[in-house]
DNA sequence: ATTACAATGTTATAATATAACAATAAAAGA
DNA sequence: TCTTTTATTGTTATATTATAACATTGTAAT
């Protein structure tokens, strides 16, 4: 389980403020851009905050987009189960916060009957808009 | 709907042959390092094969570790609809392949009723030898 | 034969991410 | 308090992943 932290670090504040202004998934060089006016000039500084904030569950990783998002989610408990729609035109992603789907992928077992304590998933196609 | 091709190019052949001999996901890069005795010296080669590889559904790319695993799945009809269990200490990958899952998730919809013709699940644990 | 389209070869470079190390700051234990 | 441990920071350099751009060749369809 995921660390419970009730404070972030000054960079940590800095890098999670930028991403939950915005509406959309930020990639790291854009956020590395936007806070350099606020001293973080390097690489690592932006990974660094980036790393913890998606260990405690502020916000989470699209894999496929390599961006990052705010976490919306019940008060950000969710770090280890997480599920995203993603629009292929427009690139809008939005955070799936069903307790049925979460209950169904956390119960799944495999061929072997294995379960897994982790897993992300993400659905594409179009959204209404671009419809 | 991905095409069906008949043929695969020269390229496309050497790629996905190493990539169906390697019992795990491969990285683009340890592919090229690897394909570099028959001919392809550079990075688009390998790219441009994997591109065309992933969109007929001969390969899938394990978006949370960049690397490319092949089909082993119904004849490699599914490009649109993959899931995965990934061990997180020997890095194992499996595909899941589980009509029920596939039903569900194809079926799902969001709070807004929006269904998509597409996903990506990605499952994380530690596998029975890892356990 | 001509046209279109797919695939190739090549160079260069963009975009994403981490290693390594020195220095500070904050938290926890004696 | 102090001192020890752990987390965080700042910094430079570099590793890793992926694409742009363009000239050329191959293949399939008209």
């Amino acid at each position: 389980m995921a660390q419970k932290k009730k404070y972030l670090s000054k960079n940590q504040k800095i890098v999670l403020d930028i991403i939950e202004k915005s509406a959309q998934p930020m990639k790291a060089y854009s956020i590395l851009f936007n806070v350099q006016k606020k001293g973080l000039k390097a690489p690592p500084q932006v990974y660094r905050a980036l790393d913890k904030l998606v260990e405690i569950g502020k916000i989470h990783k699209i894999e496929s987009r390599n961006a990052f998002i705010a976490c919306r989610n019940s008060a950000c408990t969710i770090t280890n189960a997480t599920a995203f729609s993603i629009c292929e035109s427009c690139e809008d992603v939005k955070e799936i916060s069903s307790s049925k789907l979460s209950k169904y992928l956390s119960n799944f077992q495999d061929k072997e009957g294995m379960k897994f304590n982790k897993y992300n998933l993400e659905f594409f196609g179009l959204c209404k808009k671009c419809k």
